[in-house]
DNA sequence: ATATTACATGAGTATATAGTTATATAAAAA
DNA sequence: TTTTTATATAACTATATACTCATGTAATAT
């Protein structure tokens, strides 16, 4: 069988460790319908700024997402919306293997039922 | 706009966590065409059994992969084939990002796009 | 029963990273 | 110019986790 190398795998690990953080799957999410600017995404957050400002200079370096400042304040905006249907794609495993946990925690899945029915949060199509 | 709570976020991160090591995605790259115990991804991986071991553990403890001890070999495999779009996604990210930074390492997309050709390693469909 | 094979796991170490606090920088307002 | 506002970043701490080495456990073979 063909294999990746070494530094294949390890460019791989790396995207998904920048989506392996709630923080930034919060801010990822808070610029699904458009740029924010920082303080924007600190209040929709709940984080610090300082904690936001890094994340967001990481997503940005990683290419994740754009920056564009303008006057004082710093837009960011997602580059490629492609991104959302590996947390599409996620949401969609987690929820089967909740429903087949029987049912126990039924706050997750209507989250995202609820959120698939509204066409909102993290949907693949 | 809605918000998955916090447990969602959770959750989420925490699954792309498991994706987000270069020997996890190796190993489950090795199942990819169906069942390998311990030693056989030991060998297939560079890595040593007790890595190994425990990395499957990781993966069949979130239920990613699967086991079935057969005599003194335990049998590992894939429970749910969608995880290779995931890294398939991630895959066209990279590929996009670093045609964009003008070929200067080749290796990398000519070994996807290797891939993709001959229907290997985590193309999407 | 003993030895061997295959795998799992505990202890310990090293490293990475998320978060906080304090400070730096830079544009705009006064 | 001085102050204020918006953002970035350095220093530090705490925690998580990947790895190694050694050992435990369980099934098979001798």
């Amino acid at each position: 069988m063909m294999q990746l190398d070494d530094q294949a795998y390890a460019r791989i690990a790396k995207y998904f460790q920048l989506l392996a953080e709630p923080m930034r799957l919060k801010i990822l999410n808070g610029l699904r319908d458009g740029e924010k600017n920082v303080s924007e995404l600190v209040a929709l957050s709940g984080g610090t700024q300082a904690n936001v400002s890094k994340h967001l200079t990481m997503l940005s370096a990683a290419k994740l997402i754009g920056r564009d400042a303008r006057g004082t304040k710093a837009y960011y905006s997602i580059v490629d919306q492609q991104i959302f249907d590996l947390c599409g794609l996620v949401c969609g495993q987690l929820a089967i293997q909740m429903s087949m946990e029987a049912a126990a925690n039924e706050t997750f899945i209507s989250a995202v039922q609820s959120n698939t029915n509204k066409q909102h949060e993290w949907e693949t199509a």
